[in-house]
DNA sequence: CTCCGTCGTCGAAGCGCTTCGACAACCTTC
DNA sequence: GAAGGTTGTCGAAGCGCTTCGACGACGGAG
């Protein structure tokens, strides 16, 4: 292992001095910088995180993430790896943490392992732990907005623009009656921000157009799925435009459908709220404001890398919806309505 | 943040004492250790990671996993919480990589960053990380059997076992043409071990039991396993029993035999080698073998743990094979055959 | 030509912890 | 009852790095 103490030996300076090329908190001339470099480089240099002791820099940050409880995986993990790669791109490592840590668990991994700073994934709306965020000496990213967002750095989808965008959507195509198929109930009742704000934002488009909507939780099943697929035909109205928010039952909701009877498009139109691949490789593409897990992640290490470089960084980030028009959805045929 | 110094007064002791208390590394008096933990209890004293300088322990372990490239994420993520879990209830955090960082991955982790040891899943055959993994001056615990386990500790389902299990299931209910549907071709080129044992303990079953047997990769995408499944019933002879191991195409594939004729279990048993809750929920249950990555994910972290206390590990650790009969497998009917 | 301010560099101290050698105190053993 | 062993504790050094204060060199102002 080469320590700082090899290159500043074979560049001739003192340890000192390489520390301070490294971190830039003083002036070095041109010249020793480039040596210095030089030295690093063919040495194959790497600061050792432990001594962040010191005060210097872990090029680690931690992620608390949804491992277990209601979350769908496959998204989940989407956002995992867009926040590991776009860390590493940083050189920086991640650390997990799960989000039944909580609060404990923030001020555990702060204290004990050096860690630069924290991105939270799957903020509730009034999250236990934003007071030890605010409070904690190491800058945070929220995936996602609480209601009381002072003091913090958030960056998320915009869900309530992308309930009103879906509900726009199928009201430009002359929809009259909207369901949404949301999280399960124990989702809205850990508030989790997200599915409140596709709430909010559905019912507003739909109030606003005039429309009929009912709102359907959902547990993440198959069986779940069927019966909602059931219940929203039996509805009156019965609702011709569906918005869905729950990856899960994408799959069993529009096959149930498929088997009770309305044709998608033709008979009843379907948009999700999911990631963009999800949506394209189902058996009808479905239309869907894009989930964008990737995205999401880049930006949340980016506002911690620079907040970490302690320039200033936008209290909140709102990712725009961009709804793509798929498969699923069709200008409403037929009469009916009420 | 308190330490040891603080430990050490509070106790009326030197920081040396406390340090033996915690790590017995000497002897110590039973009095003067129960008053240093008394003191370490009512501070709530927690050592830090960063102090892995003096050769401590950091108390992080890091785990290496498939974040992007065709794997299963929901079964990825079952095996990385249950790590995460387990290690968080011997005190240790978790560090991921993603596998794609290779080799210069763990080189760069171990140097950098203070981590005990590591836990490496989706390991090939032939990996080209197993010399790092040997030479490194750290535990590791690798999930899966590369061809050459010398130096290594490897823990994993017995795929092999598992491929027979299946097939001397199938021959026992008199069915005497069998396939596998496995992983897609890449997993195969990338030699992924399980896939390649499974395929081992598939074939030699088969060849036991006199069977005809095919194989058939498969892609995780849905119209893959719908074009499998015509392929399969298109065969001479057709096969009565298959063998899934490939959780993405599960779904779509027990939907397309639903679609292209032949009843499950009636005139087509069908078995897989997946989580089993994926088994129990499908919409006809699969007798499956289980993939245990909650207990696979726990036996790596605990010998990991043992190998860090000094311990002598087994070298390897294979989790026998459970089948489980749901509704999937009937007793063969009809004739036919050749 | 001196004085002072800058610039660039260095040495030393210290982060929280472990570990080595030392050393009292006590216990055997002949 | 002195020699030799144990046992339990302590002080100090050091892990790799940062940072503070100091200092030599240089240049511009008076």
């Amino acid at each position: 292992m080469v320590k700082i103490t090899d290159v500043a030996r074979h560049a001739g300076v003192s340890p000192s001095t390489v520390s301070y090329v490294l971190s830039g908190k003083r002036p070095i001339s041109e010249e020793t910088r480039r040596r210095v470099q030089a030295s690093i480089r063919t040495l194959g240099y790497r600061p050792h995180a432990g001594a962040r002791l010191a005060g210097g820099r872990a090029n680690v940050l931690a992620l608390v993430m949804p491992l277990w409880a209601g979350v769908h995986a496959p998204t989940a993990l989407r956002f995992a790896a867009s926040v590991v790669t776009a860390a590493r791109s940083y050189g920086h490592d991640v650390l997990v943490l799960t989000q039944d840590e909580g609060e404990q668990g923030l001020r555990r991994v702060t204290d004990t392992v050096p860690v630069d700073g924290l991105i939270v994934m799957d903020v509730g709306l009034r999250d236990p732990r934003l007071p030890v965020l605010r409070d904690l000496d190491r800058p945070a990213v929220l995936i996602g907005f609480p209601a009381d967002r002072a003091g913090l750095t958030c960056v998320d989808l915009d869900f309530r623009a992308a309930g009103e965008r879906c509900v726009d959507h199928l009201a430009e195509l002359g929809h009259r009656a909207v369901a949404l198929v949301g999280p399960p109930p124990e989702v809205y009742v850990r508030r989790t921000a997200c599915a409140q704000y596709v709430l909010q934002g559905f019912t507003a488009a739909a109030d606003r157009h005039g429309l009929t909507s009912t709102v359907h939780p959902c547990e993440a099943t198959a069986a779940a799925a069927r019966a909602t697929a059931e219940r929203l035909l039996r509805e009156h109205p019965a609702p011709t435009g569906i918005v869905v928010h729950n990856e899960a039952v994408l799959e069993p909701l529009t096959e149930a459908f498929a088997r009770l009877g309305p044709r998608v498009p033709e008979e009843l139109s379907v948009t999700a709220i999911c990631p963009a691949d999800l949506a394209e490789s189902a058996r009808v593409p479905l239309t869907s404001v894009a989930l964008p897990a990737a995205e999401t992640g880049l930006r949340a290490v980016e506002l911690l890398m620079r907040a970490l470089a302690g320039e200033p960084v936008p209290a909140t980030t709102l990712l725009a919806p961009v709804l793509t028009v798929r498969g699923s959805t069709a200008r409403r045929t037929g009469g009916g309505g009420v």
